[in-house]
This record gives C-alpha cells, structure tokens and sequence, in this order.
DNA sequence: CGATTTTGACCGGCGC
DNA sequence: GCGCCGGTCAAAATCG
C-alpha cells in the first residue's frame, strides 16, 4: 500500500484523498497504456492536463486523446468530462457542445470508450475520469509544481464528488433494499398471523372484511386506519362531538372511555344487531397504544392536531399527565395523554386511544397505521382469553419487524395497552452505519450525514422524532400496500424546500439514518434536542408542557383534583411552558 | 374574535 | 358508603 505504480503514499499521513488520487492516477495510467497499445494510431497523449485544468491554454488541436476535453469547454469540464465517459449513451444524443470537426472523430471516440469502459470495474471506470489526467501523469514532470497541484486538486475534488454520489446512490439502493426486505418480512409475518389467527378462530371475518388483519392492507385513502369509517360512523355522530360541542352522554357512549372493559357492556354491545363490530369497537376503543419515545420536547411529532382538554397529576408520577383530543376531524374519538416517565424524565410516554375517522397526511398516517395496527393486534390476541394472552414476541415482531424487544405488551388492566419503545437501540443489522457500509464514508457519520443533506435535516428538525415514528412503522410494513406509497407519502409531507435529489437522499437515507442515530447515538439525540430547542427559540428547552414540574407539587400527588397542586396557583409555574402548548397543538412542532 | 389552553369542578369506577 | 383516582367538562384566561 505504501506504493503503487511507482508513486510513493506516504503511510504517515494516511491522507485517503492523497490515496484515492494515487490509485485513480494509476489505473489511468495502465489504461493509458493499455490505449496506446491498442490504438497505436493515436499518438501518447501529450501533457494534456494542463490545457485540461487550466483552461485557456492551447487545447491540442483535434487529438483524439484529448477529444473529451474539448467537449464541455464550460469551466466545469471536470465534470463533463465525467459523464462523457459513462454516457456514450448520452454521448450518442446528441451531446451539447460537440462540434462539427470533431464528429469525423466520434467513431474512434466510442471505441476508446467502449474500450475503457470494459477495462475495469465500474468503480474504477469512473476513477479514470480524467482520462486526461493521465496527462498529469505522464507530464508531470515537465508541469510547474503550482499546476501540478492545482491539477491535483481539482482532480481530487472531482473524485470527491463522483464518489459521493455514487455513495449516495448506493446508500439508495441499500435502502430500498432494506425497505423492500422487511416489506417482505412483514407479509410474512402478517400472513403467518393471520393463519394463526384463524385457526384459533380469533382472526375475525369481521377484520378480514375491513381488511385491517395484514399487512397488505390498502391505505383506504388515508381512511380511518383503525375500524373501518363503518364502525366509527355508525357510533358516532358526524360531528359536533367534541368538547364543549358534543352531547356528553352520546360522548361518553361513544369514547366509552368510562367503562374500562366492562364485560356487562360488551356483552350489552353482543345483543345489539351489530354485536360483533360493536363489541370489537368497544373493546378496541379501549386498547391503547403507547410509544415511548426519547424527546425533550413536550410532544412528540405525530402528523395530527390535538387539543389539549384536560391535565392532570397521576398517582406515581411528579410529572403531569395531559389529555389531548384529535381536532383534525369534528368527531374523531382518538384522544391521547401524555406524560414523561417517571424513571426518566427525558422520555415521553404518549398513549393513543382510539381510531381516526378522518383522512390523515401521510405522516399521521403512519402513526395512526403503527398504533391502530398495534391495538388491533393486541386486540386480536387477547380478545380471545380474559387475560389477553398473546405471544408478545410475534407481536413485537410484527410491529417492530427492526426490533422485537422494542413492543411490550402490559396484562394490566383496566386497558390493554402495548408499548412502542422507541427509546431503545434498534437492531443494528437493520441499519448498518454508514461507515461500515461504504468504504467512501472516510468522513465520520455524522459528517456523512451532513453530507447527505445537512440543510435538509435543519428543516425537517421539527419532524425528526415523528419521522422517527414513521419510519418505524413504515418498516413495519403494516397497512401499507407498499413502500412506494409511503415514500411517496413522505416526499409529500418533505417535499417543499428540498432539491430532488437531496430530497431522496433525506428521505431514503437520512432519515432512516436519523432514527437509526436517534436510538443509538446519545451525541445526535442530545443535539438534536438542542438544534429543536434553538429552532423553538424559546431556549428554555427542555421545560415542556409536560415536563416534570417543580418539585412543589406540594400537596403532592393524590389530591382530588391532583391538576392544581392544591393550590391551583402553582399550576401556572407547572404549565409554565404555556407558550409552548400553542406549538404543540399543531402536531407538527415538536415543541 | 375565534381558537386554544388553563384549571377547578365534576363524574364514574373501583377498592376497602 | 366513602374516599381515591383517572378522566372529562367547561368557564375563564390567553393567544394570534
């Protein structure tokens, strides 16, 4: 390694530019010969590189050799030069800029290029590029050394960005790689389940006909991704039932959030002409899914709009637990709380109950597929048995095809509840680190990262921990017909202010990175809290809505109305995020 | 001024 | 029956 081709690397610098650019100027080298030995018409190439970089400088007059150069004379040669050599395709074209004198040179053109295309790798194709540079080379003795490092520095330069690219379009094609593999695990999986399912006679017709039991379930324009829009409308009245708008009773009727499991209910329910669905609805209404997601801000990023009703003090915690209510639809039932872990206050613990009878945008999409497919999961496991038993593992697996020890399901009632703990290290082999996986990532991670789309991660920043979430349902695979809806959904939701091209690098590589970097770099997490707190300007950061309030919760905990503290003034000092609240209810701030 | 949040009060289930 | 507790209501306050 030390040397090649008679060029000396010195190992003490480990420079990889200095060594890429010695292997490139190598393998053109022996093409170089390779050419003259086989177009021996062609006369070696005379020092071509200086023309070459230094632009004005007399261009050799139609020698072949230097044809390339003189193609896209328009300052970014390097670059033109680049694609003329993998684009005879291109080249054939019609290619801009090409001049008439030049065509009666077009035959032996391609047959150099064919020649040098089939003369190596792909990889190594490319490196030769600057097929001129050879001139470089061979030259380069005779070149002053200021142009010869000039030429040297524009030569790495544009090895640095072919390989970048050609990293990121490697980096794409693993990832739909990857996509596609767990797509494939889940309908495995999914069909394995329901085959189970159905031989235990838990599988319902009924889930069957709304087809929410697998994975291959059609998006249903965004529909409800719970029950069926059937079931919700047939319970709900079409509007005007939230808050202060609905009628209590039918409310509570239909939340049917007062009667935890209530077997008398349920069996009320299995009397009435629609007993099954009713049944199922009630009893899914009541299931409960909560992700545990590591946020310092007051609410993770979902995709909807909540409306906060109501805020409490529960037993067992300091910190207060908020009640919020889908306002995205007039009588969507989905409510959810929200409240910090007690052990660890920088994780969010976020409960959904309920199912959307509104369409969603594809990021609440996601969220609402992941955790409607989780309680009806969890429903279709312990429906069956009083005591909700179900095989956690297959569950966990199916959800979380990425990783299975991130779903838990908790046997305590009054609610069936399974968690998504997205606070955990994700599988690793799910997503190799960049590092390991491309041996052009010589930058670090993150710098590779901030390669990949810097700005656009500045701009998605808000939505980061949702696009957490929705990546981890995106792999889960449940609900989506394919990948390519929700990718396409994402690019929807991420489109505005991206480049295509670093909008799929964002969204193909970048963020299944970031969650990736979410649940194993503590560095990234403890940044990208502090990137989300500076974009929120309130600096105050991490004093959420809901965070762990002042240790004067004087009256501690188990008062009646445990929301005021007792006092009902230190609430405000416990709210003291009020302005934060405002964010929240957007659903897409994470604030 | 409408939308949202705050917050004290209220309701209902549950355990004793 | 009583108190605890989780959950919700709804008037007042606040925000944009």
């Amino acid at each position: 390694m030390a040397t090649r081709g008679g060029l000396s690397f010195d190992p003490d610098h480990h420079s990889i530019t200095r060594l890429i650019h010695h292997q490139a100027k190598t393998h053109f080298h022996n093409n170089q010969l390779k050419l003259q030995q086989i177009l021996p018409r062609f006369p070696a190439p005379p020092p071509p590189s200086p023309p070459l970089m230094d632009a004005p400088v007399k261009s050799p007059p139609t020698t072949t050799i230097q044809f390339p150069v003189s193609h896209g004379d328009h300052g970014k040669r390097k670059v033109l030069d680049e694609m003329d050599f993998f684009a005879d395709k291109n080249e054939g074209g019609g290619g801009g800029g090409r001049d008439d004198d030049e065509e009666e040179n077009v035959g032996i053109e391609h047959h150099r290029l064919d020649f040098k295309v089939n003369t190596g790798l792909h990889l190594l194709t490319t490196a030769n590029t600057g097929s001129e540079e050879s001139g470089v080379d061979d030259g380069m003795s005779s070149i002053p050394e200021n142009k010869r490092s000039k030429i040297e520095m524009a030569f790495l330069q544009s090895e640095m960005e072919r390989m970048n690219s050609e990293n990121a379009r490697l980096k794409e094609m693993l990832d739909q790689m990857t996509n596609n593999y767990n797509g494939l695990q889940m309908h495995v999986l999914t069909m394995m389940h329901q085959r189970s399912d159905n031989q235990a006679g838990g599988a319902t017709a009924e889930e069957s006909k709304n087809g929410h039991d697998n994975g291959l379930l059609v998006p249903r324009q965004f529909m409800d991704l719970g029950f069926g829009g059937n079931e919700e409308g047939s319970l709900s009245p079409p509007e005007g039932r939230i808050g202060r708008d609905m009628p209590p009773a039918p409310d509570k009727d239909v939340v049917g959030g007062d009667e935890p499991c209530s077997e008398s209910k349920v069996q009320k329910l299995a009397h009435s002409p629609r007993s099954v669905d009713q049944a199922t609805e009630a009893t899914m209404r009541k299931a409960r899914v909560s992700v545990r997601a590591r946020s310092e801000a007051a609410m993770i990023t979902d995709g909807c709009q909540w409306r906060k009703y109501g805020q409490k003090l529960a037993k067992g915690n300091p910190c207060p637990r908020a009640y919020y209510r889908c306002t995205m639809a007039a009588g969507c039932p989905v409510r959810k709380q929200v409240q910090r872990c007690a052990d660890d206050t920088s994780i969010l613990i976020t409960t959904y109950e309920g199912n959307h009878n509104h369409p969603l945008p594809p990021a609440a999409m996601a969220m609402a597929s992941t955790t409607s497919s989780a309680a009806r999961m969890l429903l279709s496991g312990s429906m069956p048995s009083a005591d909700g038993i179900m095989n956690s593992n297959f569950l966990a697996r199916t959800l979380l095809p990425c990783s299975s020890s991130m779903a838990t399901i908790s046997a305590s009632a009054p609610f069936p509840t399974i968690t998504l703990d997205l606070t955990q290290s994700p599988n690793p082999l799910q997503f190799p680190k960049p590092s390991n996986q491309f041996p052009l990532s010589f930058l670090n991670p993150s710098q590779n990262m901030a390669a990949a789309g810097s700005s656009a991660a500045a701009a998605l920043l808000p939505q980061i921990f949702g696009q957490a979430l929705y990546n981890q349902s995106k792999f889960s695979g449940l609900q989506m017909s394919s990948a390519q809806e929700l990718d396409q959904g994402a690019h929807e939701h991420l489109s505005s202010p991206l480049p295509p091209s670093l909008h799929q690098a964002c969204q193909q590589n970048q963020l299944s990175e970031t969650v990736n970097a979410l649940a194993t770099d503590p560095n990234f997490t403890a940044a990208l809290a502090a990137a989300i707190s500076s974009l929120i300007g309130g600096g105050g950061g991490p004093s959420p809505n809901n965070g762990c309030p002042n240790p004067n919760n004087n009256n501690g905990n188990n008062n009646n109305n445990n929301n005021n503290n007792g006092n009902g003034n230190v609430t405000s000092s416990n709210n003291s995020s009020n302005g934060n609240n405002k964010l929240n209810s957007s659903g897409f701030q994470v604030n």
